[in-house]
RNA sequence: CAUGCAUAAGU
């Protein structure tokens, strides 16, 4: 049974949830009951591809074992998770209250819930509940509740909770600094972003994209090419994101030699398959007014979206090109994609 | 000997 669970929590911690979810069918072909440690890795392998069914099939098992609880906290925890994974947060919070012990890390699965599916306010107030019911806050609890202040631009409930993370002893933490940064930026705090992004021994590449994303989004284009300028310099390397966010840049200034610079990193990191990064791309051309370059990127694009569509059509639009909007249309939905 | 919560990016 150890070595059965064991490989299951392997799979399920590298997310191979469907080799997880085989191998325990297996293990039970071979005649092996599962033990509540068992049931935890499972629970993790549904929470992360979002099996409902299995997930509540499991939950079901568990309950005849026993009261949740009697078996151990996690087990409690791994199945609120998995509830809140898969965006039953009625039921996630349900479980939670049924628990006879409410630790942090079940709150702060809760929480995160809240936040992965659009409700970051009721995050916020989930952390008062939890605050209220007396169980103490771990650097998970503060990330996540800070990622919660930068959805909802709450600047204050984000300046109150940075100041009860200086208590605690968090502020060099390199999640906390990373998420701190975020909640700033988007906030439009600049200088207190900076002064948590400067003062860091390893300011790593998602404070970058942080900030060059924060300050493209609020119109400051100029200085947001100077980061991304600035981090070439200090020898970081561009992912898919910091490309995203460094065209988002060059965009909002409309400089096209940026713009093909980036494209010219593009091509040297080989990320031309990403559809994120090629959308942007068809986008940010448009926006410099380069619409046959964003033609012939939307045409090397192999697996087209919603967004490669929406990014072309918007610049056919913003030229006055009504035939050619008409003509797109038509192509897009003769190619099966519902315009939105 | 095996177990639960984790930060940045596209219209």
């Amino acid at each position: 049974i150890v070595s059965w669970t064991e490989l299951i929590g392997g799979f399920t911690r590298n997310a191979f949830s469907a080799k997880a979810m085989l191998s325990f069918e297996q293990m039970q072909a071979e005649g092996i009951l599962p033990n509540v440690i068992t049931y935890v890795c499972m629970m993790g392998a549904c929470a992360s591809s979002c099996a409902l069914k299995r997930g509540q099939e499991l939950h079901a098992k568990i309950v005849r074992g026993g009261s949740v609880e009697g078996q151990s906290t996690i087990v409690g925890g791994a199945l609120v998770d998995m509830y809140a994974k898969c965006g039953l947060l009625e039921t996630a919070a349900d479980v939670l209250q049924e628990l006879a012990v409410r630790d942090t890390i079940t709150w702060n699965a809760v929480i995160l819930g809240y936040i992965n599916h659009g409700l970051s306010e009721k995050a916020l107030r989930c952390l008062e509940e939890m605050q209220l019911d007396g169980a103490s806050l771990n650097l998970l609890t503060f990330a996540c509740s800070l990622k919660a202040c930068a959805d909802v631009r709450w600047a204050d409930k984000g300046l109150e909770l940075h100041a009860e993370i200086a208590k605690s002893g968090w502020s060099e933490d390199d999640l906390i600094c990373n998420v701190l940064v975020d909640m700033y930026v988007k906030c439009g705090l600049f200088t207190k972003a900076r002064k948590v992004f400067d003062r860091r021994q390893g300011r790593d590449i998602v404070s970058w994209t942080s900030l060059i994303s924060g300050y493209a989004e609020h119109d400051h284009g100029k200085e947001a090419l100077k980061l991304v300028e600035q981090m070439q310099l200090e020898g970081i390397s561009f992912n898919a994101a910091t490309i995203v966010c460094s065209l988002k840049a060059s965009g909002s200034v409309g400089s096209p030699s940026k713009t093909q610079e980036v494209h010219l990193e593009i091509a040297k990191r080989g990320l031309e398959e990403d559809i994120l990064v090629s959308s942007t791309l068809i986008n940010t051309y448009n926006q410099c007014g380069l619409l046959l370059e964003a033609e012939k990127v939307f045409d090397e694009q192999s697996g087209r979206d919603i967004v490669s569509w929406n990014s072309l059509l918007a610049g056919y639009t913003k030229l006055g090109k009504t035939q050619r909007v008409f003509d797109t249309l038509q192509r897009m939905i003769t190619e099966g994609e519902k315009p939105d």
